[in-house]
DNA sequence: ACCTGAACACCGTTCAAGT
DNA sequence: ACCTGAACACCGTTCAAGT
């Protein structure tokens, strides 16, 4: 796994394979089967490294004052550990993890919300949201050879260069839509998704 | 185009290749690179190609009469269109669409919140959460041979059968977890987010 | 008991050679 | 001008044969 991450790590996605991994452990192909089932297998393991990490890097913080600090921050650890592995990315779009790490990670982030007086089921919901919103949010950024603050000018040149009488809107939200940093909308977003919990939480959360 | 449309939707997105749809075809592979540049393209005209259902389905529609309708009806446009080419979901996370049919939907989500008195940046925000929501509620689903309902009874049994001791919140959720249905999830998810924004709309939209 | 070369059935992409 | 067979350099996976 570690051997995998590293490959992933520094050659991308892409230059990922079973024969690629076997040479860099001086093996063959054939011998990463004798240790896992096949290719899903190894993608499955390499996300729940990633995750153990996410689980490892919040051990020794404080216990937080609210629970949007308490959401705020599970969301953060996982989205600075990916940035750490930008190239592991493209791995998270397919499948709900639920290897041991990332059974350990939803539970804690569920027993936060809990632990604030959340009703199961607003617990439930707004941990899937947060979730779908972080793999959604992350998993356009994989894209080859796109190192993200380059693609975003890019894309504001491309929005700026249109029929302002076609698409008057994008123009004007050209900037908008492509200047803010990664981190920021990341936060931004979140925002909104904290603020609607909220609203729920203050309903009573049926 | 609609060749790639078809022949994903009868046999998914691993059976697509070059060389099974030039077979579809009755032509050959090099034929195909004559009229596209390579595998992305391809890709990138066949979101566009749906992204185009998702224009047309909306056609005639009576005009919302709340931003948070309007909102809700762009996207679950998107999520029926979806729902009826599941096969093409994979294709959604890699890349922003830019391609024509895309860049309208996107004008129009944005013009339809500029109308309802949106600042342009609040506008912008709103609509790039909605976006990487939608993408990531949906990108999971098209994972190989995972007819949803089925996949979802199989992750609730995995969750009930975990130790109560060391995943007490997971096992508590389990149920709400797993057994809401698709489109609710869906809409619950986002009420969170047009909740959320109506907040920072209330606020002045800063 | 453990490992592996070689094979099988595939890929995306290119290009010299044909019509 | 347009098309294509065949090649190139890859895949994931399997298994008979070796140590």
């Amino acid at each position: 796994m570690a051997a995998a991450c590293e490959l992933i790590d520094q050659t991308g996605t892409d230059a990922f394979s079973m024969r690629t991994l076997a040479r860099r452990l001086e093996t063959s192909t054939a011998t990463i089967y004798r240790h896992v089932t096949g290719m899903e297998e190894l993608r499955i393991l390499v996300v729940d490294r990633l995750l153990g990490e996410v689980l490892a890097s919040a051990a020794g913080r404080p216990p937080p004052g609210t629970w949007q600090e308490a959401a705020r921050t599970e969301l953060l650890l996982f989205h600075d550990a990916l940035s750490r592995h930008p190239n592991l990315l493209g791995l998270f779009a397919s499948e709900v993890p639920i290897g041991p790490n990332g059974l350990a990670v939803r539970e804690r982030t569920i027993t936060r919300l809990l632990e604030f007086g959340f009703p199961v089921s607003l617990a439930a919901r707004a941990y899937t949201t947060l979730a779908h919103y972080v793999i959604g949010f992350l998993a356009p950024q994989h894209a080859p050879d796109a190192p993200g603050p380059r693609q975003a000018a890019a894309l504001r040149r491309y929005y700026l260069a249109l029929d302002p009488a076609e698409y008057p809107s994008t123009v004007a939200a050209a900037d908008a839509l492509t200047t803010v940093s990664h981190d920021d909308e990341f936060l931004e977003g979140l925002q909104f998704i904290l603020d609607g919990i909220d609203t729920a939480l203050a309903r009573g959360g049926d």
